[in-house]
DNA sequence: ATGAAAGCGCTAACAA
DNA sequence: TTGTTAGCGCTTTCAT
């Protein structure tokens, strides 16, 4: 590998002067600036990061710590980091924690010891995890799902307030026993989903207990598991509300199975849109999130965080529409087209990607 | 941050003797070891992965650089390649090439430049990217698409031959215009599913015309923009073949808006599993790849490389599986369920994640 | 405006 | 077995 060495002696200038050029900071003779980037070229002279970011103790990496690569939802906000971070100058890489509190635990450890520049975190575990990046001076960004206990900058959604809405639709639907699906108990997405479910629910005048109740894993084979688990019980419930998107194909899947009538007589909507919720059949009723505002907003906040180390922690919340399709509307065979794509006015998904 | 010379004041030995405990290489005397590892622990020391890479000139971080993070397709493939690298003490970084070159090139730069210990690329643009991965002797594993030009380690499948599959089945369906959606003509997979669509209709004795065939983006609305601008001919065909998975919906959605029956009159295969195919309306039929063996064989392949760097680079292609569902099949209506999950025998898909 | 030299934190010769 | 020391490639004072 050629050196900044190599460079300043095919230039005739010393290895300072080298470093000035390339990065543009102190003002250097003209000529020589010409001389340096020619013999740069010439030598196909490429900057050592790791060389630069020990000498700075600093890199222009961040880490994005996604809790499931898998998972639709977390794709365009990468897009909204990446849009970001670009034009702040650094460079995004994407970690798959995959729900995995031990992979996540690596993944920290590596972002770590990388002494990464910041970190955009979607934890699915300890809130250990994000007290050592703090302890450690990295700059961090808790997106989607709220640490407990940590002060950081954080980027959420309205989740209580759109589980609310969620199931205030399939009350208002006419359904009569509405079941709710969520996730892990140590998630705060999944306990807010479920204060907005037992909300909307104590507003229509209904009682909530914990038979209609499942804590699945937010993963579709959880989803399936936790519907054909209410299914079996004495009383079985005539709607859910799922707490995530994959949990809700799960829970479809095993109504489809079970050979169940969507939406009539059995209601669903979900949380979070999926791609192609329009041409699942039937089409799913969900809560759509800002995505790639959310992506967009989290590293607005690192890139600050990273400028003034010492300001105080703040939180965003961005808001969720409700997107009502088929699967909600028991009688929508029998209204127009239209009925499949309402949508309520002013969110922030305005800019989301298609 | 605390240094090795920190911990090595508290052990009371030498800082070289702190790096022999810690890295578990040389033998130390265990009264030393552990004292040093208590000091580590006190002093939550976390070793500064920049300064070793530094030092040992090399890194244990893999880049895999994809083309698009919003593609299912991708995921379980990252799975694959992830647990592979776990195995072999690497950790991998995930890097959105988003099928727009100039972004995959500051990625490749940013590899470069970070002196990344391996790439696994799947590359939307020049190969000139990767040879100057190869110029700069960093182990790189192509994925998915060939890179023209270049002899490095290439993991593929079969698609002139899954292609060629998909197409005979629409001609063996009773369709007969059968157009082709593909992607770019720069990517080798656009153009190896375009030649297999061509063979199957050679074989069946018809003409392959230009005018049946669009080259579209992989993208979900390219896919739609292809079909409309297919229906809009003098002579629209009554099927398509659809080179990957984003196109085949966007195919789908646009038959759906012009209120063209599925699969009677118009047949439909798409290249790519998309997750929930089946419950997709109509559910489509496809072409599954091992995803997840995918990503597996060329972490394995980086492995040995990085292991014998002069060994003779080598091209691995594993098989695909026809997926028939309704979206191909005129009279599955008529027919019993079990024509919705044919499958080929013998394939690399065993291992595919559900 | 330019160069000399120190040092970021670690590992690996080499010496003891 | 342990310690001393040099140096990975770069940036950044500090002199000039």
């Amino acid at each position: 590998m050629t050196t900044i060495y190599d460079v300043a002696r095919r230039a005739g200038v010393s290895p300072a002067t080298v470093s000035r050029v390339l990065n543009g900071r102190a003002s250097v003779d003209p000529d020589m600036a010409a001389r340096v980037r020619q013999a740069a070229q010439d030598l196909d002279y490429r900057p050592n990061a790791v060389a630069r970011s020990l000498r700075r103790s600093r890199t222009s990496l961040w880490a994005v710590i996604i809790s499931d690569i898998g998972n639709p939802f977390f794709t365009s906000m990468v897009r909204g980091v990446e849009d970001v971070a670009q034009e702040a100058g650094f460079s995004v890489v994407l970690c798959n924690g995959d729900e995995d509190p031990e992979k996540e635990a690596r993944y920290v450890a590596a972002a770590l010891a990388e002494r990464m520049a910041g970190v955009i975190i979607s934890s699915s575990g300890r809130p250990a995890l994000i007290s050592r990046l703090v302890q450690a001076r990295i700059p961090v960004v808790a997106i989607d799902r709220q640490p407990r206990g940590v002060e950081v900058d954080t980027v959420l959604v309205d989740n209580t307030h759109g589980a609310e809405q969620a199931t205030a639709h399939l009350v208002g639907s006419g359904y009569r026993r509405i079941a709710c699906i969520t996730g892990p108990r140590r998630i705060s997405t999944a306990m807010q989903r479920l204060r907005g479910y037992q909300r909307a629910l104590k507003a229509s005048g209904r009682q909530t207990t914990e038979d209609l109740i499942r804590y699945a894993d937010f993963r579709e084979e959880g989803g399936y598991r936790a519907m054909a688990s209410l299914l079996e019980t004495a009383e079985p419930p005539d709607a859910v509300f799922a707490a995530n998107n994959l949990m809700t194909v799960g829970a479809l899947e095993c109504l489809v199975d079970n050979g169940i009538g969507v939406p009539d007589p059995f209601g669903i909507v979900g949380f979070d849109d999926i791609p192609w919720a329009h041409l699942v059949r039937p089409s799913l009723s969900t809560v759509a999130q800002p995505t790639y505002d959310l992506g967009r907003t989290a590293a607005t906040l690192l890139v600050e965080r990273i400028a003034d180390p010492a300001k105080a922690p703040s939180t965003v919340v961005l808001h969720t529409e409700l997107r009502v399709r088929e699967s909600s509307a028991p009688s929508a065979g029998r209204q127009g087209p239209a009925a499949g794509r309402t949508r309520s006015r002013g969110t922030a998904a305005g800019s989301l990607r298609s």
